[in-house]
DNA sequence: AATGAATGAGATTTCATTCAT
DNA sequence: CATGAATGAAATCTCATTCAT
């Protein structure tokens, strides 16, 4: 079979790491054995070693794959003019996402990914890269949300972006363990969480008038668990 | 036969518990070998299948030892009398020990042992217990604290309690792929979206306008103690 | 079907057959593989596969080269009418293409052409008579120089062939392990250590005798026995 | 099996050396695989990992006994007295070992790393320590019997060294492509020729033109190739 | 209870060769 | 004749576990 298209190349590629994924999603990153890959996949342990160099690297190209399509759903989303909007599309990306089967077999590798990410370098690498870039952008667009005063100046962006992103993750990880739990409930508390958490700092004089009385108060709780720390 | 004492006994198992530990977070739950084990502890092959029947045995052991404890963390919360009190208790409980490199040590573990369990049914249970019991509990003392008035009823107990556990796990894999992360910034918003998400609703009738400024509220305060950052 | 000159296809195989001593040379019989050829010849295995039925074959044709090629040296030599002109050309011919890297890098193959003559008997065979013609020529040489009363009767022609082909072998070796050794000073002592082994016997009776007379006679002794060989 | 003998350790480290070196004379290095050498050793596969920690390891040590045996058989003979004791017992330690069968089986091994030296350059060194070192000792000893008026000066030691080693390496080769070749009557040969090329040199005048001049010329012969270069 | 050498199934990877195009 | 992707047998090495001492 000589002379192929590089389109067939391509599919070839596909056809080995949808294999991989499937077997890793199966059996996890280390107990998938080549000659899992092997017969998923269909072809020979000398085909596939001739699109991957070694198992490694056909768990890198996994990982390279998730990264890059999470890194471009961002970008996507922070051409929009305001935040609100931005995160509503972005939130609407990756927790819709989960709701297709095929979606969630990568987030299964994704977790084990994670796990891997620890000891092996390369992983770590691209792993980071498909956090830190992210949380950059989404730090970033709070950043330019409180210049033009969409919230609150006192988040920090950085711990802000973060519990974002934790909140996905976190979700991640419980679907993992219950494949039934459903999405929409955690959506809308994960809403109001949020819409709550940039909404404006009120200033108002009236009613509870105090302005500073009530600083005292409200602030308090949160104040008071600071304190002991 | 030689025959000793229990304290023995028990020192042994831990000190191939600790061990194992730093092997698998050193080297991942697959890569550590049972040599690696042997080197670590100082002990023989023999000595520590006297102990423990299997590596996977050893695994599970440290997987229950972390599950129990995080068990007993949250059941001592509960005791508590208001939810605001025993929610800060629990992530007092959670979040400061990150700070400690033997905790992060065994929250490098716990990651590996979220990809285990999608495999290793023994390990899928012990971590689900880890999670769902106190999921359970957290669930729970939002239902009393709704009946109790403390907090709005329109917020879903189950999915609530799944966001705060979110919020940790998710915050526990960035520190894992980031030694240098900040706690306390993190913390801190932490605290404000659990505030505000907390927080009675206004009834306001009419403007909307008004909403988002009362929504305010309860953020505002937390909001200035901020300002010492 | 694309019908081509021979000189084309000559052309080809010794394309192929550079390309795999190239190789061969760098990397060894068996650690160069058909992709190493392929890459070093500019062809395609399939190509390579019209021109040889296996990478045996190659090896084969190798060997086959060398050992015509050495063949004909010594039987050109052969016509000569004396012996020592005889051996003077033969060793010319041999020591002073040494000096040549190609032929260095022929004789590294070669190398490893004993060693693989052990086990494989094709090339056994080729290497045997790349070696048992030679001697066999050069013991006819001896024994008609015999004849003409140029050396003494009492050499045994087959072991001092032998020891002639030993002294290039041996030094073959010497140069593999060591390139920066001169060939000339080698030479010089071959050529003395010839001259004198092939220089009529003393017949002296008297001092030199006791020495190593008697050794001289048992020697000669067992050269008749010889005879009968 | 615990706690065993240093002496037990070495005996099955001499098994395993023993098995591989008669698969490798059997198989050749590359042809002979661990699970050959595993089932002529009785031994399993990771018995034999406990020992050495590749199958390179195992023929580096296979070639290292090889090296030192030769050293010291050298260095023994360095304390006699005059060189031709000296080189008789050399001649003797080296030839009369070769008909010993066990022996033979090494030296086959024995032709296989010389071709492995090429490549492996760790081989590469034992090869050559086996080697330089016993020529330099061999040039040591000629260059004190020249001191000593035993030889005449106008050998050059190196290159002397280096002829009596050819002599032994080049006819190991023959034995190898055929077993049935005597050694008698090489060694015969070969000690005439020794005993000439040490002789005295005479110091006739008169017709050293007449007997062997044009011989002395042929020497120069190969010089003068040598000039061109 | 402890020791640690031995076990052996099984994992990854290689590479000579083929054959559809 | 040439191409080069595919094949798959086979090789090296690992490592959890055992058990005689």
């Amino acid at each position: 079979m000589p002379k192929v298209s590089q389109s067939y190349l391509d599919a070839r590629r596909s056809q080995i790491l949808d294999a991989a994924t499937a077997c890793f999603a199966r059996e996890g990153l280390h107990r998938a054995t080549m000659q899992d890959i092997v017969s998923e996949s269909g072809l020979s342990p000398g085909a596939i070693y001739n699109y991957f160099a070694s198992k490694e690297q056909i768990i890198e190209a996994i990982a390279d794959e998730r990264q890059s399509k999470e890194g471009s759903l961002i970008r996507e989303a922070q051409k929009l003019s305001d935040l609100t909007n931005a995160l509503r599309r972005i939130r609407d990306g990756f927790f819709t996402q989960l709701e297709d089967p095929k979606e969630r077999r990568r987030r299964r590798v994704g977790i084990q990914l994670w796990a891997e990410a620890q000891r092996n370098p390369k992983i770590r690498e691209i792993v980071r890269r498909g956090i830190d870039g992210p949380r950059d952008l989404l730090s970033r667009m709070i950043t330019e949300a409180q210049i033009r005063r969409e919230i609150p100046r006192s988040l920090d962006p950085d711990a802000t972006a973060r519990l974002m992103i934790a909140t996905f993750h976190g979700f991640v990880l419980q679907l993992d363990w219950d494949e039934t739990v459903a999405v929409e409930p955690y959506l809308k508390v994960l809403d109001r969480c949020l819409e709550r958490l940039l909404a404006p700092e009120e200033r108002k004089q009236g009613k509870r008038g105090t302005r500073r009385g009530s600083k005292g108060d409200a602030g308090t709780s949160s104040h008071r668990v600071k304190r002991r720390q």
